[in-house]
DNA sequence: CGTCTGGTTGATACGACTCAAATTTGGTGG
DNA sequence: CCACCAAATTTGAGTCGTATCAACCAGACG
């Protein structure tokens, strides 16, 4: 539960004490969702925009006839949809996947920062456009890639977020997804998923065990699975992230 | 080259005349890319939004071996990344299909805008919002649906865009794109959609030859690419396209 | 009229899916 | 602390959708 929003803008551009005390405001728990239940749900309107202080989320689609697809993992410091307010429902749901502590940011409140925080402002553009990136990103996961670079990638990409945030560190990090919901995010079975992980075991690439992932070698896994940090925009002004540079050993 | 901005804008908001005005002057058309051309190419730096007038363009990721995933179709009206400035460089190449009119609109034009409009600027919120939401949908539709389905779903989005700004109608409309770009934007092999199209039009879901799209029974092929138009948005206090409830015969 | 891009066809291969069952894990209450 | 249950993971066998590879064809264009 530490400054995850601020540790995220952060890898953007530098805040001064009072940028950092708005965020600390913003930041406030408004609500704790239980595991597994939705935040909000499609067909809904949008009031708030809500912000994760604790716990993983993740936006979701579904078909009539049950297909779904996770579209976007959420975890602490991300915002979901800047400026939602303008849209009378929502089109997806948005659900929690462990126990979630979120802010729920009012559009007056929202208006009342990005007026006299210029800085906080453009770091919040920022974040959204990452987020696009990131959706673009998964397009070309789904489309592309084949089930061993997919889940590869996922990995990597989760892991780079989370180390943003300060939840990850020496290549491992608290990992609360089930193979089904990176089935759901990958477009693949939960069978195929089991499988194709044993095989990323098996290649050393990765350790996953209660809940916990471990990453021996970042470097390799991002090469297996063709992963261009480029998307994530972590190369600003702000604390460079080694995002970008893995170190090698 | 209508007046498509103001078309799509006019989908969800009202405009007064001056807002129209200011719309016109914006679309003035800088640039003209000749088709299968880069607008911009991955790793540049973003200097302008662009506006396409005339034609269609793609958004595209490529992979280092070369396979390809478009993320995103342009038509006339569609803005590409409100606010990209505040990024050091794309993660993505933006490409002509046809022979493409853009107006490059710079950071300060646009800023002065945004101020003095809020109507304007509401609206780009909006059209900035849905393009997010299509994409969203994009990695639903190559994570969950099947070849036709996805095929399908591709055609009755392209052609409800069209409408919107005024470039189908009667359920037929210009279609520049070849096999190969169905191919890369679906995630299928070129020789897959070549089969999928026949399929589609052997169900008399489609007329597809000589560049034009028909679509008899538009119904019918949203029912076959479990197509909900939600994520469209349309449905707001501006024109109310018929998109949502396509007349029944 | 030849060239080229885009579209079409056929044969074959394989990655991922399906279905079904077994096993392990984690949590809960006696 | 153990018994129990539900959820999550694992395994196996068989199938299917889509990819691959390789020709061939048609229309557009210079």
């Amino acid at each position: 539960m530490g400054p995850a929003l601020a540790l995220r803008l952060e890898a953007f551009t530098r805040l001064s004490p009072e940028d950092r005390a708005v965020i600390a405001t913003i930041s406030q728990v408004s609500r704790i969702i239980p595991p597994r239940r939705d935040l909000i749900r499609e067909g809904e309107k949008p009031r708030f925009v809500h912000l994760m202080v604790d716990g993983w989320a993740c936006r979701y689609k579904a078909l009539p006839d049950g297909r779904r697809q996770i579209v976007a993992f959420f975890i602490p410091g991300d915002f979901c949809d800047l400026n939602v307010y303008v849209l009378k429902e929502m089109d997806h749901g948005i659900g929690a996947i462990t126990r979630l502590s979120v802010a729920d940011i009012s559009r007056e409140e929202m208006d009342s920062v990005t007026a006299a925080h210029p800085r906080i402002t453009q770091a919040l553009w920022w974040e959204s456009l990452v987020q696009v990136a990131i959706q673009r990103e998964w397009t070309l996961n789904v489309g592309q890639r084949s089930a061993y670079e997919r889940i590869a990638h996922l990995l990597v990409e989760l892991y780079l977020r989370l180390k943003t945030v300060g939840l990850a560190r020496d290549g491992s990090c608290d990992f609360p997804l089930t193979q089904n919901d990176l089935a759901d995010a990958s477009g693949l079975t939960a069978v195929h998923v089991n499988r194709t992980l044993q095989d990323l075991r098996r290649d050393d690439l990765i350790l996953l065990e209660h809940k916990r992932l471990t990453i021996p070698d970042v470097r390799r896994l991002m090469e297996v699975a063709t992963f261009n940090p480029s998307y994530l925009h972590l190369g600003h002004e702000g604390r460079n992230l080694d995002a970008r540079l893995e170190p090698a050993a």
